[in-house]
RNA sequence: GCCGAGCUAGCUCAGUUGGUCAGAGCGGCUGUUUCGUAAACAGCAGGUCGUCGGUUCAAAUCCGACGCUCGGCUCCA
């Protein structure tokens, strides 16, 4: 355990003894130190209230003022089973001890009166923890699992000094001004309503511009490696996803089926019920229609479409395709966890040979994207498939081939990767590219996925140079994951300041006065004829007010005009980064933003 | 879906124990001002206090149900 750990596990360890004090009826589970801090996970019929935290917190700041001290004692099973009921903590500590494998050292910490089942380390004394705080208090289910009761979790953080205390705090509260949630409302980039649907996101103009841009960026990336444009509907008949696998495998998380109106009035004729309806639903005994939740099924519809030669492979169909997902109310949040999004997919079918070669060209892409747009802070996780076999889809030799692909494929990105098992797609594993947001929670963004599964399912061949059908491979990828997402995450990156090529409303024009009207009309004219997205700010304030209100809505230019500018075909530019720069002429201000839109430049840091 | 918290003008929020409590700032509109690098001045308009029901002489305020949002948990092809 590193120093901030041991600190934090002892706070958790006082947070325990504290709640003990007053609620002796507390019983424990568990209270691990994290990432930002620790929690304890404690069963309690209270339910605890922010007062109660209050309380608890004052009496952890008794319990360290006590100077108690932490010390370890060994014991062997049984005896461990004595002291857990002794304390009176069977309820979970029981389960827990059954945890530590046979063999391994059984250890108790004790602090004051409180004895914790504990495999450690802390700190020596109590006193060491000079700054603490309790945060929140959430549920959480016991052992992370649906099926067991629900316990309630304590949240709290704990630093070295009070000083480090409170910049984490103030951080918190700073990161919480870039929340896409709040700039995507402050800036007008994108609406949810409640009359349309939960998770459900409707492009606001602002916030169009950027996704559009992204899309032409993208796109041209694409026609450079090959790709081909495609288009398929937002729905497909169920026999479809059938086939996939999505039905089966994942009708929970799909929106309901579309059901004809013709087969829903005889269902209810037979006097069909909703059980009834599930099943054949499930057995194929009727059709209907799905949103679709993925596109693969409509791409591979396209490629079997006509037959292939080993010539014209690979084949790459791309689409920024829609597609629709029943996610948890509880799970939907802004533009990154939502109902219905935007993939920038694609899929590719080549042959084995061709395999390695191409996942590197979806690899590059991904990495094309984030370093464009300045994004180094990522992970990336190679997700393979776990234990519940009931989960994947096709032969364990397929798969292996596909993991080692994706395995191989990860290690040229030449940076660290973790493989995960359980955390492929029911069809095939996948190389994902993962950010985190303001509050530090993470997103999956790109991936690139290996499938030898659909091209099974979907009977899918190329002729190959010895004239015999063979299986193609394929590959599914969305180097921006989402367009939704990606731009959720992407206003966080930036805070709102985006850089000038995406943002919404590149420049304003700000006339000194309306004398100068006739010239800022002339200047707004030419930068839109130069293809910028620029306005006018006709308001009769005076100019700090008008660079305020421009500096607030993050538009990278203001080009202030007054009498001095209008007689020399000039513009005083101001700059979102660097605040005034001077006066240059119209021409030289046009160019000068024609490159920085055309290198797609990123925001320099504000002065 | 589960646990908890919240919901008052377009936005951010104030409304003590139920009784001129329906308010402020910003934004918007109108007028005056014509202004040189982060907020000119004045006036006006805007809300059935999330929805529905209940308690009460009286509900933004108390109770219940529902909806949505937020923080976690679970889930995430």
């Amino acid at each position: 355990m590193t120093p901030l750990e041991e600190l934090r596990h002892s706070c958790s360890h006082v947070l325990a003894t504290a709640i003990l004090r007053v609620f002796p009826e507390t019983k424990l589970d568990i209270g691990p130190p994290i990432e930002t801090g620790f929690y304890y996970d404690v069963d309690l019929d209270h339910k605890l209230t922010a007062e109660d935290l209050a309380k608890i917190e004052a009496e952890m700041q008794k319990v360290i003022a006590e100077n108690q001290t932490f010390t370890r004692r060994e014991v062997n099973r049984d005896e461990a089973v004595g002291i857990i009921k002794k304390i009176g903590q069977e309820r979970y500590k029981i389960g827990r001890l059954a945890d530590i494998p046979e063999g391994e050292a059984i250890s108790f910490y004790q602090n004051g009166e409180f004895v914790d089942l504990c495999g450690g380390t802390h700190v020596k004394n109590t006193q060491e923890i000079k700054a603490f705080k309790l945060l929140t208090i959430a549920g959480a289910y016991h052992r992370g699992s649906e099926r067991n009761k629900q316990l309630q979790r304590i949240y709290g953080t704990a630093f070295p000094t009070p000083a480090e205390l409170a910049a984490y705090l103030h951080q918190i509260e700073q990161a919480k001004l870039r929340d896409h949630r709040k700039l995507g409302k402050d800036l007008k980039l994108f609406v949810i309503d409640d009359a349309v649907g939960q998770g459900l996101i409707l492009w606001a103009p602002a916030g169009a511009v950027v996704r559009q841009e992204l899309q032409t960026f993208i796109a041209a990336e694409l026609r450079k490696q090959g790709y081909h444009q495609v288009f398929t509907p937002h729905i497909g008949r169920l026999e479809l996803y059938r086939t996939s696998g999505h039905f089966p495998y994942y009708r929970d998380s799909q929106y309901p089926p579309i059901i004809e109106r013709e087969t829903l009035a005889q269902l209810a004729h037979e006097g069909c019920t909703c059980a009834q309806l599930a099943n054949k639903l499930t057995e194929g005994d009727i059709d209907g229609y799905l949103l679709k939740p993925m596109n693969c099924p409509h791409h591979i519809k396209i490629y079997a479409s006509q037959p292939h030669s080993y010539r014209d492979l690979p084949v790459r169909l791309a689409e920024f395709g829609t597609v629709y997902r029943w996610e948890q109310s509880g799970e939907l949040n802004g533009m990154t966890r939502v109902r219905g999004f935007t993939q920038d997919d694609a899929h590719l079918f080549c042959t084995e040979d061709q395999l390695p070669q191409e996942i590197l060209g979806c690899l590059a892409l991904v990495k094309i994207i984030l370093t464009t747009l300045g994004m180094s802070d990522y992970r990336v996780r190679v997700g393979l498939r776990g234990t519940d076999t009931a989960k994947y889809t096709g032969e364990p030799a397929n798969w292996d081939k596909a993991e080692a692909a994706c395995r191989e494929a990860a290690k040229t990105l030449g940076m660290p990767f973790t493989e995960e098992p359980g955390e492929a797609a029911f069809y095939g594993p996948k190389i994902d590219f993962i950010i985190k947001d303001v509050i530090g929670r993470e997103w999956q963004l790109g991936t690139v996925q290996v499938d030898y599964n659909l091209p099974q399912r979907f009977d899918l061949t190329y002729v190959g140079a010895d004239n015999q059908p063979h299986r193609p491979v394929m590959i599914h990828r969305a180097p921006f994951g989402s367009m939704e997402r990606f731009v959720g995450v992407l206003i966080e990156h930036f805070a709102g300041n985006f850089p000038t090529w995406l943002a919404p409303e590149q420049a304003r024009v700000l006339p000194i006065s309306d004398k100068v009207g006739d010239y800022a009309r002339e200047v707004v004219a030419r930068l839109k004829d130069a293809g910028f997205r620029v306005t006018l700010d006709e308001h009769s304030d005076k100019l700090g007010a008008k660079i305020r209100r421009t500096e607030v809505e993050k538009v990278p230019y203001a080009l202030v005009i007054g009498g001095k500018e209008a007689e020399a075909k000039a513009v005083s530019v101001r700059s979102r980064a660097k605040g005034d720069e001077g006066v240059m002429p119209l021409d030289a201000c046009v160019e000068k933003l024609r490159i920085e839109v055309a290198t797609r430049a990123l925001p320099e840091k504000r002065k």
